[in-house]
DNA sequence: CCTTGATCTGAAGTGCGCTTGAGAAATTAC
DNA sequence: GTAATTTCTCAAGCGCACTTCAGATCAAGG
């Protein structure tokens, strides 16, 4: 059982285990500035216990849609040695909401769109309303966004 | 002005100014299954009027998030020479009207949750809604699904 | 002390949807 | 007939978020 002393930190492979992330994982947030862990004698990693909450932010900002670049840049405003506070959630949080809801509204456009094209069948590029340009951005990104069959 | 005959068959850049899309997307699709055009003496590409088509049920499709794959998936239940017909198109879309909802209503999900979380900034494991396995297809992807900030 | 197990680094691979580039051959425009 | 344009193939690169692997070092339990 790893119980290191609080005074040493925490090793990635507990951190791993608090967060239920993979330890490789970790290692790639950290080159992507979500984390500065220090190091110890033997170059081993060594995590402060804000850590966990700095990764819970980001779990759950990911969760939300936002690219780790992004979370990257909310967390380097705090002092890394501070645990994420209730102000900063909030204060970050309802940003994210409205994103959210810009995407619902998308999405919802979107929908009516299709409904008007049901039985239409044209896909004309010219008359299609599902070409217009302005719902493109609800579905792009880089990858496609699976539609949920499990 | 190229202007083929039309027993000819269109070019693939003909076929990229018609359906603005770019000569090596053309290609790439070919690659995933979308088209199968034939080839002239020369081994350029000679494309069907219907293939036109084709690409605008794949861009259309693209637009209601699905992945190549399964573009390729209902095209290649059709013959090669026939264009997407109004009753395969209604046929379909319908499957995605489904998918589309079931994508707002996650998301609508996921909304109410952050409601709950605004002004708690617990980002506890064990008890932040956030983190509840349901919403997670939501958002996930193979990428981040951009905000949209522009 | 010694053996496990955890951790280290850096490079490469994955999946998706493409683009870019090189070098050659075909086609078209004049 | 020649020059300009288009097309050809194949390989590699990009962006995102990671994982996997190899080979070496470090830490901890008995």
């Amino acid at each position: 059982m790893p119980r290191p002393l609080p005074s040493q930190g925490l090793a990635i492979g507990d951190l791993a285990a608090r967060t239920g992330l993979a330890v490789s994982a970790i290692r790639f947030y950290e080159t992507h500035g979500i984390l500065a862990p220090v190091r110890n004698a033997g170059g081993h990693r060594r995590y402060a216990r804000s850590d966990i909450r700095r990764l819970s932010f980001a779990m759950a900002a990911q969760k939300l849609g936002l690219p780790l670049a992004e979370i990257a840049g909310h967390l380097k405003d705090l002092p890394p040695d501070r645990a994420i506070s209730q102000a900063d959630w909030t204060r970050i949080s309802r940003d994210l909401r409205a994103g959210i809801d810009a995407r619902i509204a998308a999405l919802t456009r979107l929908r009516d769109k299709l409904d008007g094209c049901i039985g239409c069948g044209c896909l004309s590029l010219d008359r299609c309303a599902l070409y217009n340009p302005d719902d493109a951005r609800a579905d792009e990104g880089p990858g496609p966004v699976l539609l949920e069959r499990d």
